[in-house]
This record gives structure tokens, sequence and C-alpha cells, in this order.
DNA sequence: GCCAACGTTGGC
DNA sequence: GCCAACGTTGGC
């Protein structure tokens, strides 16, 4: 299971709602990258997590709906995420497609998670300085961020 | 808008 | 291979 984060102004819980599925493009972090890559099932669940907004936090839920695939915009030279040292033939960017499951009924926020800290464990979200924007989460992380979502808002 | 933390780049 | 400089992320 994973979580992944976009910025709402970009593309939000609800955006993807609207078109039901979405190539996770612009992924330019090696790490990131390889989670997609090699750990990435189709059918896996995601936390789709809001960042760099107001409020913080898991919006909504999605799966994974697509093997990884070379991700367009790096060969695009008008894309904000053109690579002009990958090729074709070499890519070095991967992407999913993601397919929305649900909103959350509120934002659980970033707040709320780390409160939680003490069950959750070690959850690279709220790691000190962390800016991975793929990482894995475990079951038993999913299921009590999820958890926290019955919790007044 | 600020800024701490981090990843990447490139000169050496 | 080191590491300083730079750019980016993302909470606040």
């Amino acid at each position: 299971m994973w979580l992944m984060k976009s910025e709402p102004e970009e593309f939000s819980i609800d955006a993807l709602a609207r078109v039901a599925r979405e190539p996770w493009s612009g992924v330019r972090n090696y790490q990131a990258r390889n989670y997609m890559r090699d750990g990435m099932q189709v059918g896996d669940k995601v936390l789709f997590y809001h960042s760099n907004c107001a409020r913080p936090g898991v919006a909504g839920i999605a799966e994974v709906a697509s093997a990884a695939y070379p991700d367009p915009t790096q060969f695009d030279p008008d894309s904000a995420y053109y690579d002009p040292k990958s090729t074709p033939a070499n890519p070095r960017w991967l992407l999913v497609d993601i397919r929305f499951v649900r909103r959350c009924k509120h934002v659980i926020t970033l707040d709320a998670i780390r409160n939680a800290a003490e069950q959750l464990g070690d959850l690279a979200l709220i790691r000190r300085g962390n800016r991975l924007s793929v990482m894995p989460v475990t079951p038993a992380q999913y299921h009590h961020i999820l958890s926290l979502e019955h919790d007044s808002p």
C-alpha cells in the first residue's frame, strides 16, 4: 500500500474523481520512481495526500491502475517536466496510472496523523524533513490512518 | 512569502 | 569521489 502526494491546486482528489483515471506524471525523484517501477502492483491501494495547501492531509483513496511505463512528459520540450537527458530508447522516468476509489469524508490532516505517530510507527510522511512524494505504507498504517477518518474534523 | 531540509549537479 | 552551490519541496 502507498501514499502519494499531490498539490490540490495542480491535481486534487476532486480532479481525480472527475477523470476517474490519471497517469501520475511528473515524478522526478529516483526513490519515488523506484517505488512505482519496482513496488507497485495493479490494484494496490493508495492514500491520496494533498500537500502544499491550507489543510495538508489524506483527502481520499485511489488505486494503482497500470503497470509502470515511461512518463511521456519527459520527452515533451514544452512540458514543465521535460528531461532532455532522457530518451525513448532509455527512458529515465516511469509512472503508473491511478484510479479514483473514493473521497474521504473529511481530510485526515497531517496534524491528526502526527498525533497518531506513536501507533503508526515509522512512517516516511512524518519523518523529519521528508519530501518524498511516493512512499510505501504498511497495511497496519494504512488502516490506522483511515480509522482517523471517523474522528471529528 | 519564508525558510529548513533535502536531492541533484558539476567542478575539481 | 568529494562537496559547495543550487533548486525544489512543503509546512507554516
